[in-house]
DNA sequence: GTCTATAACGAGATAGAC
DNA sequence: GTCTATCTCGTTATAGAC
């Protein structure tokens, strides 16, 4: 009894995962916009109507698509972070640029599936509440270091203009209440401008500009770091 | 024979407009990919044949689209700059915080055609060469203010890393001879990091977390502006 | 209960004959 | 330019195999 419903549901692993990767290359393809679940079962071979089995909506197929991707880019820079550490207590900013060069490296090798969670909305298609989580873990990595860096170093944060204190204070009263305010709206700034250096590297807008990505992100990303206050070792 | 002429160039130039904002409307509906000729000729109420009167693929149509958006937020800084300008001479840092901001309210007001351009790559449209020149119009404007500082005020460029160099001297060379190399890395990194706050805000990234995107985004512009050497009045 | 297959719907795209 | 026949799509209802 146990084995056949564990049979079923390997089975079932397995099928679900065959209809995300053959949809994956079909968004490499095509493009999200286009993500048919008729193609997809047609490639399997299988009936369209067999895969409700697995997806209830072709929005829940992409939702579905969606969470793989910022769990997998958020388990990048979990990774990269914690073989940073893994050697001797490495500094702020040495733990800085390891994760921001290993979600560009995930971002260069897997460039449709960044597209679909950092490029354009996919029309029509709203996100439900099964992605904030996923979507945050890069983001909570990146206040991770911050933190750390505060309470070891005691890393003074860039000065906050003054128009700015109320919506400073109210976001880190939302996720990150032991930070200073002028460092959490640094480092949400930051974090955008690093997606930004990135998508321009991977949408082709560094085309004939940028050659050498790795090096030009590196500096770059280490120059962000340092701007909300990371320190080398002293 | 002229006034026939007149007329007629009149009415092509009006017809082609009128396609242009049927497709604007169907990119806001549908996105890029799914954009159809077919739809926009229904839609002005036209046979589809006829539309290959004015351009000859939907790929052209695409790009018309593209070079009209690079134009629209090109302009847009421009002019920016130049209202800038008009008062009593400004600051370098005054000058770029307009020019940013008139960038980022041109996308709030345009996301579509904003995601367009700077958003994920359409699947199977390659951009052809026309797009080069309206493309550049932002970052040209973004030079200028640079060089001005530079060569009026002698700012100083960030320490550029050793291994960049090489990198950087190729791109000075490629587009901005004049200026040090390491302010040429400065600014292109400042460039794509100036769209990465954009496009968190366009493409909804920033739900829930900043909520005045104005002043969250004045803030950050300038901020990377300093960071690129521009001064504020001495 | 779990799954797949058949058939159908309404909407839209596409190709070609005229 | 028009019309038509033939595709695709997402989705559902239904029936039967395991």
């Amino acid at each position: 009894m146990t084995s056949v419903q564990g049979a079923r549901a390997r089975a079932r692993i397995e099928i679900t995962a065959a209809i995300k990767d053959e949809a994956r290359k079909q968004l490499a393809a095509e493009g999200a916009a286009k993500l048919s679940l008729r193609a997809v079962a047609r490639e399997l071979g299988m009936v369209s109507s067999a895969l409700y089995r697995y997806f209830p909506s072709r929005d829940d197929l992409l939702t579905a698509l969606i969470v793989d991707a910022y769990d997998s880019v958020g388990a990048a820079a979990e990774q990269a972070l914690a073989a940073t550490d893994a050697g001797r207590a490495p500094d702020a900013l040495a733990r800085w640029t390891a994760v921001c060069r290993a979600v560009r490296s995930w971002a260069v090798a897997h460039p449709h599936e960044y597209a679909l969670i950092y490029g354009s909305p996919v029309p029509g298609y709203s996100a439900p509440q099964d992605t904030v989580g996923p979507a945050s873990r890069v983001g909570l990595v990146l206040i991770t270091i911050a933190r750390d860096a505060f309470t070891t170093d005691g890393i003074a944060p860039p000065p906050l203009p003054g128009r700015l204190r109320p919506e400073a204070e109210r976001m880190a009263a939302d996720f990150a209440p032991d930070l200073p305010p002028a460092l959490v709206v640094a480092l949400v700034a930051a974090w955008s401008q690093l997606f930004g250096i990135i998508s321009f590297e991977v949408f082709g807008q560094f085309n004939r500009i940028v050659e050498e990505g790795e090096e030009f992100f590196a500096a770059s990303a280490a120059r962000l770091g340092q701007d909300i206050g990371l320190l080398s070792r002293a």
